[in-house]
RNA sequence: GCGGUCAUAGCUCAGUUGGUUAGAGCACAAGAUUGUGAUUCUUGGGGUCGCGGGUUCGAGUCCCGUUGACCGCCCCA
């Protein structure tokens, strides 16, 4: 079609989609609920600076920025974290700890399009502030699998891959790497999974080759695949810190296991997550298959409350996507049809017959039931059929015979039973009928 | 930001080496049917063939540009 078109990477909802977005919101919703989070809201328009403070300088280049008309630099948000730790941050002493918040809101990000990544796209945020232990981990991990169980994924379609951005830098630290070095280190390990060898490239580039045996250690980390296969990488290795690192991963895996949450859970340190504010442990959700992008990604960001103005504060914190959320749900099947039924559909036999029709459509209506009648007069045979099509359980007939009776006719759309009522008692007749059902 | 593929009705698509007023199925609407249900039959609306330019007697078809979608790279908070 010639005209306007919506602008790349952002959609239209149709009624369909809009249902299928609200189905996805109100499992987040519920599940978030179930857990004692709390829902906020924030503006979509922030200072640029606020995302320049978190993510560095070069991220306005994947921004929708502008100069509003009071000459402010501003920015559309593309992530909720900074906007939330603003917010808890305001207010950290008033508010009684643990802080369980969440929000289901839209972001904005000018990157290219592709599958699974708009530049419009919705996302549940959870995040806990004011707890330093591990109980915050298994609270949000336990959090994320509801939120993709609940649509009725298994263990079998996703599956979250846990990992630790501080036991990497232990760990490379006591191999000898530098922090610049370790940070070149994480990024070759964020890629390799993607390119193999060549992910060291970059890293040999800046900081030169690394030894055969120092790479086969780095390697071996990628290799744990369970508590114990950490413990064994780390056994050489003596600190308190490293015993309470251990001590926490035994908790939040035990934790898990306790909610049979284990076959969901995967001990797996490829993952390390883009942006360096994390701070310990970190995971994300793909699906089993693997075709997909990441469905949900978060972790722990003790520094970032603080960095932004705010107090020192502990924070773990994930996000689910919709769109791959919704690609997910799709390929499995689990997008039910929602039809917006009504309860009643009143069948009119002519405009002599609208008027009385009216009387008891409003007043069925204001009572909170869901009801439809045609706007032109229409034969009976089509009125029964539209009936028949709108889903509704129940038709109400006003026929010239009916009114001139005094009754109205009510027909159970599933039995086809019919059974005349006195006008007067149609909302009661109603009410015993659908709830009934 | 860089490469590749594609774009015909609301949807899925057909359209011959360039040749008359561009087609089908589904969907939608009306009628057959002025008091009773998903079938059937008939009919109808809906296209500047994504947009703009060029070649040609003639372009949905060939060429260039542009916009968008999809795939890959960069990035992925």
């Amino acid at each position: 079609m010639a005209g306007f078109q919506s602008l790349p990477g952002f959609r239209d909802f149709y009624p369909e989609e809009f249902s299928r977005r609200q189905h996805i919101f109100r499992v987040w919703r519920q599940a978030a609920s179930a857990f004692g989070f709390q829902e906020y809201d924030a503006p979509v328009l922030e200072p640029l600076e606020l995302y320049k403070t978190k993510s560095g300088d070069e991220i306005e280049a994947q921004l929708f920025s502008f100069t509003d008309k009071g000459g402010r630099e501003v920015a559309l948000r593309p992530e909720m974290t900074p906007t939330v730790c603003r917010m808890v941050g305001a207010k950290a002493g008033a508010l009684k700890r643990p802080i369980k918040w969440f929000s289901v809101a839209e972001f904005y990000r000018y990157e290219r399009a592709q599958k699974g990544r708009l530049r419009a796209f919705n996302q549940f945020n959870a995040d806990i502030f004011g707890e330093a232990g591990p109980e915050a981990e298994i609270e949000l991990i336990a959090l994320l699998i509801q939120c993709l169980s609940s649509f009725g994924l298994t263990k079998d379609d996703f599956y979250i891959r846990l990992s630790d951005r501080d036991l990497w830098f232990f760990y490379l630290e006591a191999l000898g790497f530098t922090d610049a070095q370790s940070r070149g280190i994480l990024v070759a390990i964020d890629r390799f999974e993607k390119m193999g060898e060549d992910a060291f490239k970059g890293y040999v580039e800046m900081h030169g080759e690394v030894a055969a045996e120092m790479k086969d250690k780095v390697l071996a980390f990628l290799q744990i695949k369970s508590l114990a296969d950490l413990e064994a990488v780390l056994a050489p290795f003596k600190s308190d810190k490293l015993a309470t690192r251990l001590s926490d991963w035994r908790k939040v895996l035990s934790g898990l296991s306790a909610m049979k949450l284990s076959e969901f859970v995967a001990v797996d340190f490829g993952v390390v997550r883009g942006l360096a504010y994390y701070t310990g442990f970190v995971f994300e959700a793909f699906d089993r298959k693997g075709d997909l992008r990441a469905l949900a990604g978060g972790g722990r960001y003790n520094d970032l409350v603080k960095k932004l103005g705010g107090p020192d504060l502990p924070a773990v914190g994930f996000a689910i996507g919709d769109v791959t959320t919704g690609l997910l749900l799709e390929q499995r099947g689990l997008t039910p049809h929602f039809v917006t039924a009504p309860d009643i559909y009143a069948v009119i036999g002519g405009e002599a017959e609208r008027n009385a029709a009216f009387a008891d459509i409003q007043a069925l209506r204001a009572s909170g039931w869901r009801v439809e009648y045609p706007f032109k007069e229409l034969a009976f045979g089509k009125q029964f059929k539209a009936a028949a099509e709108s889903g509704a359980k129940l038709a109400l007939i006003y026929g010239g015979d009916e009114l001139a009776k005094g009754v109205v006719k009510i027909r159970d759309m599933t039995d086809r039973s019919e059974r005349e009522v006195a006008r007067d008692q149609v909302l009661a007749s109603v009410r015993d009928f659908l709830s009934g059902h």
